[in-house]
DNA sequence: GTCTATAGTAGGATAGAC
DNA sequence: GTCTATCCTACTATAGAC
């Protein structure tokens, strides 16, 4: 290979590095400040940069590092929710998935607004990309599952979507909460909150129209 | 009484509607960008005065006007929950105070980021006031009595928390979710939401431990 | 590729005429 | 009580030296 290649490969691959590096500063102030809360100057201060100027030479200004941001942390998301076992029962599935969830939350905490809130201000035109397809399938499939097996009352696609309207509300809502009320003992409460996932999912167990 | 009793009283009366009408166009600013979202002149300008300066003859500034928003929409959403008979059937009352919080969340769209977030850079250290207590008696109130007469399956004080828990973080959930995805035929769905409530109640009626 | 310097903008808040 | 005018600060982004 040519020096110029070989050369060219390294120096896109620092290049990479350091626009990694600044996402990583970014998330800490994302966590702690929000989106629209961090300017440029803190980032490029925190990135290790002297002054905001650099940081354009990675990204083309604010909006395209929080998208950037956003990107990363759908990925980390779906990362989480792949690690659920597909061999599981329905039931214990879906337990599985909002725990997993709940563990991205709590060990990433204050990137879910990135993923849910158009970050208007910043980006008027940005919203972040859903999630893998893929992923959502599967939780439509799960729900299939469910309705073919019986393992839950569900008669036509609407009740399907009406359980996974119900998982999503319960396990954002559940992180809500919890960032609100940071606990000492988190680790203790883990069963706790499988325990009321599954009491949501057993409520569909049996007829639950009326 | 005297001129200047009298003529006190009037003008502060209309002292008090001008700081309503603003806090009424602060409303609309409020819900469409959000609290950081909007500028003391764009408030200005929709309430009918020429210039943000007004706006300090009412208001210390924009933080004091987010304050009054908060505790001014905090009250509204007690009025709602108030509204829910207290002589239903203590699972109904659980399921229609999920409805109430869902039905202001809907008439009221934008409103109870007001009351959860710490708008941190507009007020440092403002946090919304909770719920008057008066109402946070009533709900464990009603966890105590769904214990006492074994209609839900609940040992102690951490199961009932545990289910005002859910059914908080399930209401919040599914309205972030309505937020989302705006619906035209939101009655429609008024009585999916109300099956919704009732599956997750009935999940605690049995052993929901595991 | 990092720096200094600075342009350009927006928004909160105040002074003072009327 | 409302207006015009202005100050101050903070922030994004760019230009250009090194």
């Amino acid at each position: 290979m040519s020096a110029g290649e070989a050369g060219g490969g390294r120096l896109a691959a620092r290049h990479a590095r350091t626009r990694d590096e600044i996402l990583d500063a970014a998330t800490e102030l994302v966590t702690d400040r929000g989106v629209e809360g961090f300017s440029l100057h803190e980032l490029a201060a925190r990135a290790g940069f002297g002054n905001a100027a650099s940081l354009y030479r990675y990204f083309a200004g604010k909006r395209e590092i929080v998208s950037a941001l956003a990107a990363r942390y759908l990925e980390r998301l779906g990362d989480y929710l792949r690690r659920v076992p597909e061999d599981l029962p329905v039931e214990e599935q879906i337990v599985e998935i909002c725990m997993a969830y709940l563990d991205y939350a709590r060990e990433h905490p204050g990137t879910r607004a990135l993923l849910l809130t158009t970050a208007s201000s910043i980006a008027p035109d940005f919203r972040a990309a859903a999630l893998p397809s893929e992923l959502v399938v599967r939780m439509f499939r799960l729900g299939e599952a469910a309705r073919a097996s019986g393992a839950l009352d569900l008669r036509d696609e609407d009740d399907i979507f009406a359980v996974l309207h119900a998982g999503w509300a319960l396990a954002h809502g559940m992180a809500e909460y919890d960032k609100m009320y940071e606990d000492p003992e988190r680790s203790v409460l883990r069963s706790r909150h499988r325990a009321i996932f599954r009491a949501y999912v057993a409520g569909f167990r049996s007829d639950w129209r009326g």
